[in-house]
DNA sequence: AATCGCCATGTAAACGTTTACGCATTAATA
DNA sequence: TATTAATGCGTAAACGTTTACATGGCGATT
């Protein structure tokens, strides 16, 4: 019943009949020692079958080689694209990931952090709210860097996702594609991404010389299938000739609403999403969608991160991501055949 | 510059005027002290923003609090969820997550173990290949429960997805919508999944007396795409009129291939897959499947183990998870309105 | 009033490391 | 050969906790 690991450095000092600081010199590969003691040494601790406290030793050192991880309710590919490039990147550091997921309110958040204080380097965090970052600051009290949109005016170094930018690329494209009288299906009011898509939407058509036609919306794809109906009659009448919608979640709704009313997309309306969720790829027709690449953006948080745990001056970076187009035919008409990835190809 | 918590117990104590040893009582709660004291302790340590060093405390308690998670490369759905289910768990308990994910081989998984071992009360772990049990414990020192499909004997308790019976109750299910000559698409042969549900197909089509009729495949979409037209041929014949597929990916890919071919599903021939991926219901026709919910095992599967790290005692638990099923019209003709989800209902 | 027992608190040891420092031995230099 | 420098290794302190044990005070019991 060998549970805890009861073998110290001291049974592996015995075993090879040294002091636990030339033990300790063997097996941390530090400091002055002759490489036949070492050998050993070493020999000793597998033989033992050793394992350092990492408790211990972060006594002394004062770090722990972990960095915390929180992150919002997220679903499918998001968590694990941005999970998976967080651990890439620790990996590479030689840094464990102590993970806390599906936050919703402020005060999971702030227990979530209070629980990891103390035993992180550092931490990367997401937040689907607006943050007290000094306060967030006090209670971990170690380096942060926060993944957010780029509003927000954080206080802690910052990945930003700039929603008004992609938002921008959607209208670009669509007025590329022909379209002029292009309408927004909104995400809820009080919601960062929604308003920042709306913003880049109305500078977009503004700059277009364009008028706005905005319809208020809440991300759901019931509100999407919901809207359907309003939507195809001004289609119908050429009011409204392409949909910049504020997610793919709802514009699928809204896809599959038009579908019922005999509504051709993209000749009658066409049709962007934002997130690029994989369904996107796999709804006929395809759904044209702006995406960013979670894995790279993890990853870099993390590169940010490792920066800050090292030199310990805050250096305030702010990096930006810009979310990238997704062409699919709900907004082109015919896709020439190599732009198509396999999956895609099959798809359509 | 505040950076790693520097004060200490003994500042608490300093501020509140009392011993180390009541200061400590009063943050953990134990042992005798009187309630004016413990509130003046308290409230020292809220002013000095005191955080207890873990690394320390561990020490002494042997306990971390932290539970290892180890994870095989896993995309979208499926990771988010089996995470989901870990994290829920392991928060009512107090426990802290390790997450170490996307390993493929031995040699990684090897060293992630490695990684953990010495900083984690236990661990829950799943892999993609056979392992060698008393290895992975000699090299953890902790217990440890593993997820993983029903055929692996394992020396370590287990939460087992039962593949084959998910394969009997699709071929059951199959065989109520009135088909007879039902061939299986497989996954890889190596594969244990893919291996197991061959196994409860096998078995399912002789409990039936039906003849059984196996494709090799390889779990990927495009294998399922090519296959079509040769499929097709023999349900033209007929000779088919119900595939059990490996998987959803491959289902999907057979799917696009039908399609082109002109093959009516479900009354030329029925599909069902495997996994309930997401997009089993947002392809048309939706395809039936059969799924196990992750979040549940994987909260299971850390009520197993907090068990385990109570009592010592190596208590050889086997939990079965059966995948249920979800019918869609890729089986069934009509599916009656009530059965299906919104998002269901707006898909077909 | 003397004794007992309980209660709140303090003292100090222990947990497993790392590392500054010192000492002895060996190698390099004059 | 005498001196210095470099090397290998050991001693012991320190990190921040928890907890067994000791101590003193005070109320209750006799």
């Amino acid at each position: 019943m060998s549970r805890q690991g009861n073998v110290t450095i001291k049974d592996v000092a015995k075993r090879a009949k040294v002091s636990v600081a030339s033990a300790s010199r063997a097996i941390n590969g530090v400091g002055r020692i002759s490489q036949e003691t070492k050998d050993r040494i070493l020999k000793a601790a597998q033989e033992l079958n050793y394992v350092p406290h990492f408790g211990a030793r972060s006594l002394i050192t004062k770090k722990n080689n972990i960095i915390g991880v929180l992150l919002p309710d997220l679903y499918g590919e998001f968590f694990s694209e941005i999970v998976r490039g967080i651990d890439y990147a620790a990996r590479l550091g030689g840094f464990n990931i102590l993970l806390s997921s599906y936050h919703n309110d402020e005060n999971e958040t702030k227990t979530a952090i209070a629980a990891m204080r103390g035993r992180v380097d550092g931490m990367v965090a997401m937040f689907p709210f607006e943050t007290d970052d000094d306060d967030l600051r006090n209670t971990l009290n170690a380096p942060m860097v926060k993944i957010a949109n780029s509003s927000s005016k954080a206080k802690i170094p910052l990945i930003a996702i700039d929603n008004a930018d992609g938002a921008k690329t959607a209208i670009k494209h669509l007025y590329d594609c022909g379209k002029r009288k292009i309408a927004h299906l909104s995400g809820p009011k009080n919601n960062l991404e929604a308003s920042d898509r709306m913003r880049g939407y109305r500078e977009a058509m503004d700059g277009l010389e364009l008028k706005t036609n905005i319809f208020e919306g809440d991300f759901r794809e019931e509100t999407g299938f919901n809207y359907a109906p309003a939507i195809a009659r001004l289609v119908k009448d050429g009011a409204i000739d392409a949909i910049f919608v504020g997610n793919d979640t709802m514009a699928i709704g809204l896809i599959n609403g038009f579908k019922r009313l005999g509504i051709k997309i993209p000749d009658d309306v066409a049709l962007i999403g934002f997130d690029n969720t994989p369904v996107a790829s796999y709804i006929t027709p395809g759904l044209s969608s702006m995406g960013v690449d979670m894995a790279t953006l993890g990853k870099r948080a993390v590169e940010i991160l490792k920066q800050l745990i090292n030199n310990d001056d805050d250096l305030q970076e702010e990096a930006h991501f810009t979310p990238v187009l997704f062409p699919r035919s709900s907004s082109v008409a015919k896709l020439r055949e190599e732009e198509m990835t396999i999956q895609e190809n099959l798809a359509f």
